[in-house]
DNA sequence: GGAATACTTTATGTATACATTATATCCCAC
DNA sequence: GTGGGATATAATGTATACATAAAGTATTCC
């Protein structure tokens, strides 16, 4: 079989989790169905060793549900979980921005945030933001909130923003429909963009509190940006994939 | 072959679990030392497959770091991760409260949580604390957290909090441990109840942000008690185990 | 006609066989 | 004697076969 040499090295198991997990934010399986694992080694094409394997991950990954009496159905989120799980990330978030201002790092590294925070700067400036800007954005924002997780030097503390982050970010689709719910969307941008560097400003003079605060701040903005969407929208189904836009 | 009953039920997966987050958490393997599935499966007695799943989920529950080129070994935590756990535990379990106080319970929610701190109290008026007493504590003080985070009607974060309850939880073992660490344990355990108290009255009395300020405090005061704690004491090594006691 | 039971089908849990990769040891050459 | 390479061994990744349990359907009896 002839693949391409990127998808040769990595295993069956992640493989396939690639593929569930894109199936199943894009749509191609409704939140509460059941996924058998006949199913899912049709779809990967991989056995169901590899298959198992994937499905536990993805279960961990909070985008699937055990059931009770075996296998997995797709996990389904109220309104009220997006939210809840924005916030919760802000908090853990917060806890991260303390950590390392009270930590001490040096501008040194706080260097590639702010690079980060120049180049969405970049895109952000064009309007109105074309689709492609807009998907480095995002791709953009989720590398500030890893860099900022990472500068607070704590693995326990990282690992779990991981996690907390896995349901926010979860789709790589849906972009258009989120910024289509929000015809604000760039000035959210520019607020968000605000935030991140008063949070870099605060970590950089040390004052903890302050950057702790101002992440909490920033993601209940965001839950509440979202709620606005919401509002002019019915698909909660999509909402994994409403919630990254509000997440910036 | 002759089991109990009891053990019939469970799957495979879930005994191999079991019986290797037991050997982990008593000390039968050290931290970093890798466990290979021919290990696993002659000290559980099942076959590879359950073996490969349960190691899989001991991985996702933080007690087993994957290997890069394969494998898993036990993960090592510094004295550094357990503070930071245990104040990422508090500021989880700060948002529960304030979620449980704005989100307005009633009186009559509050009833199972009243009622573990009173049976609390009955256990450590004794002074000696027993052993026995002490055990029960552990599993009470358990009881009233799960129940604390449950308060907040929000499964995203009781699902967070029961995971970064993992490793502060994690070792059943190691009690009489932590115990000796504590010569003033008993009192630190009243602190505690102190505290607990505090945070269900402020949840009645619907102050949001005074019950996630205790639950902030308290934890930070847990990580100061297991600090001193280590002091007395140069095993790193059962830093799972120590860190239960400094959970209240 | 409806409900209950039995049977069939399907799905998951488990075990094991096979293949591939990593690692360790040993030998040979420098 | 040391370093590098090759071979052998062991461990993980993968696939599949088998068994058991669950679910759905059809048939029969009430």
């Amino acid at each position: 079989m002839a693949e391409r040499e990127a998808e040769r090295s990595v295993s069956q198991t992640v493989r396939a989790q690639l593929a569930l997990r894109e199936l199943i934010v894009s749509g191609g399986l409704r939140p509460g169905e059941r996924i058998s694992e006949l199913q899912a080694v049709e779809v990967t094409g991989v056995s169901r060793t590899p298959v198992r394997m994937a499905l536990v991950r993805l279960e961990e990954e909070g985008l699937l549900e055990a059931i009770p009496s075996g296998g997995f159905m797709v996990k389904a989120f109220s309104e009220r979980d997006i939210l809840d799980s924005i916030e919760l990330r802000g908090t853990l978030e917060g806890l991260a921005a303390r950590f390392a201002a009270e930590r001490g790092v040096s501008s040194r590294d706080l260097e590639p945030l702010k690079q980060c925070l120049d180049e969405i700067d970049g895109l952000v400036r064009q309007e109105p933001i074309s689709m492609e800007a807009f998907s480095s954005y995002v791709a953009l924002n989720a590398r500030f909130h890893v860099l900022l997780a990472e500068l607070s030097r704590s693995p326990p503390l990282i690992r779990q923003i991981d996690r907390a982050s896995a349901l926010p970010f979860a789709s790589p689709s849906g972009f258009v429909m989120a910024q289509s719910a929000l015809p604000e969307a760039r000035q959210i941008l520019l607020i968000g963009q605000d935030h991140h560097r008063v949070v870099v400003d605060a970590i950089e003079n040390r004052e903890g509190a302050r950057a702790e605060a101002i992440m909490r701040e920033h993601a209940r903005l965001a839950a509440r940006n979202l709620r606005l969407a919401l509002r002019n929208r019915t698909h909660l189904d999509l909402l994994p994939a409403l919630a990254l836009i509000s997440a910036g």
